[in-house]
RNA sequence: GGAAGGGUGGCCGAGUGGCUAAAGGCAGCAGACUGUAAAUCUGCCGGACUCAGUCCUACGUAGGUUCGAAUCCUACCCCUUCCA
């Protein structure tokens, strides 16, 4: 399949899914190109219900969606209330666990409200969907007469997704192995309900979406389309979105505003082009000359990457905000507001609380254990002043600015401490 | 149903009676160097406790042998391969 230029595409959208690195793989892309410049295309991106909030590997997918509305289509959010019941195998050597009704709902509910914000489901907006609606009440045996006999297990068995299982000697039970049937079977459920005639998603969902497709032309003889996106690493081979705590999470509740500024203050300076255009919905201009700035200077390009993604994650406000605790943090070294903070009872900060129970309480290090390892290493400081003593405690009258103290570990993780 | 092999810390992977909280690698955290970057070098890397120590938890699960078990025995569960 080979890339079009940017100059011989005649759709907005295609043209910014090109320029901005979001293409990788499409089917029919002359045709798809066509079906776009008649407007109001409607394409859907499906996602797991697994856990209660997206993460930043989602995101990209997402803005592909949100690009697509904004350049006039009609961007449909399939909630996998249904297929999430099966697993997909798609990239795993292991069956995944399977979630209660109970938890599924929950997921979705909560998944919705990061949608709201990069969506507008007005009139003629956006949808949210679940394939649950359709795929709970399937009647077995009519299913597998219109829907299996398009699928012959020759050609199950050459995709990634069950090929790679089989190759690696890993078990794939017959539950997961009808998860791209389902899966293809929502594109053509999509395309009765609501005409949508394109399906996004990363790279790694080719195989399911290239089945949707050739199941619309089987049994509705209808053009369906399939775009997919990179799947992400940083510059250094890591996979994106992945921290000492566990996964970069778009809800607020799994991941504070200021780490989440933070994760992407610490882009990598090879990866800050790149993100910049995938993640911001800046002009590209005004990305090549940030992506231009060599050495110390490509810090100002990452203090708006962070700002940029942010807002559009987490708002505005809490994008200034996690701005102003990070520039007074770091740049003037002063103590500021929207760090995590720990509240120590007046009691208990009469005696002294150890130093090494605060970093623990603050979340800073996983035990206490670790902060006293920590300590010994000379990783911490309070208020700017090393902590060379194991046992060093915080008092009263360690809380020296606006009532607060600042607990540093390392140069990046700050906390502060006040009396309760 | 039969035979063989296997299940070890977040992951990979050594270990076949004490020297094992368990080699090595990856990932992670910190220090140095820098720019809140990368690369490199160094240290740390189950938990509790004012800690050169003591205790608790951990080698699929449950028992047993032994002064002592990840290591030996028994039963069970799960996985893989071959045979039927």
């Amino acid at each position: 399949m080979t890339t079009p230029l940017p100059s011989s595409v005649k759709s907005d959208f295609l043209r910014v899914m090109l320029e901005r690195g979001y293409y990788h793989q499409a089917t029919d892309v002359e045709a798809l190109d066509k079906a776009l410049g008649a407007g109001g295309l409607v394409a859907y991106n499906g996602y797991d219900a697994t856990a209660d909030s997206l993460h930043v590997g989602h995101l990209l997918p997402t803005m592909m969606q949100r690009w697509l509305q904004k350049c006039g289509g009609k961007p449909i959010l399939l909630m996998g209330g249904g297929t999430t019941k099966i697993g997909d195998p798609s990239g795993r050597d292991e069956t995944r666990q399977l979630l209660t009704n109970e938890a599924i709902d929950a997921n979705i509910a909560k998944i919705k409200t990061a949608f709201d914000r990069l969506f507008d489901f007005g009139p003629n907006g956006a949808l949210l969907v679940n394939n649950a609606d359709w795929l709970d009440r399937l009647e077995y045996i009519p299913f597998l007469r219109d829907v299996g006999r398009h699928f012959t297990i020759n050609r199950m068995l050459t995709f990634d997704s069950v090929r790679l299982r089989l190759d690696r000697e890993q078990p794939l039970t017959f539950l997961e192995f009808n998860y791209m049937i389902l899966q293809a079977y929502d594109f053509v459920e999509l395309n009765r309900r609501y005409g949508c005639v394109l399906q996004t998603g990363g790279s790694d969902q080719w195989g399911n979406i290239v089945n949707g497709v050739d199941l619309g032309r089987r049994i509705a003889n209808k053009d369906l389309f399939g775009l997919t996106c990179p799947l992400l690493t940083t510059a250094s081979g890591a996979k994106m979105g992945k921290t000492a705590a566990g996964a970069v999470w778009l809800n607020s509740d799994r991941l504070s505003d200021w780490d989440f500024w933070q994760y992407w203050r610490n882009t990598e300076d090879a990866d800050v082009g790149r993100f910049l255009k995938l993640f911001t919905e800046l002009p590209l201009d005004e990305i090549a000359r940030l992506e231009a700035l060599q050495g110390a200077e490509i810090n100002e390009a990452k203090k708006i990457l962070a700002t940029e993604i942010t807002k559009l994650v987490r708002g505005p406000e809490a994008a200034e905000a996690a701005a102003e605790t990070a520039r007074r943090t770091f740049e003037q070294g002063a103590l500021a507001e929207g760090l995590p903070t720990v509240e120590v009872a007046g009691a208990e900060l009469a005696d002294g609380v150890t130093v090494f129970s605060l970093l623990a309480r603050a979340g800073l290090v996983a035990s206490n254990a670790e902060a006293r390892r920590q300590i010994k290493q000379g990783a911490v400081k309070l208020n700017d002043q090393p902590v060379s003593d194991e046992f060093a405690k915080v008092t009263a009258a360690d809380l020296v600015s606006d009532g607060a103290a600042k607990l540093s570990l390392g140069k990046k993780k700050h906390a502060l401490v006040r009396a309760s």
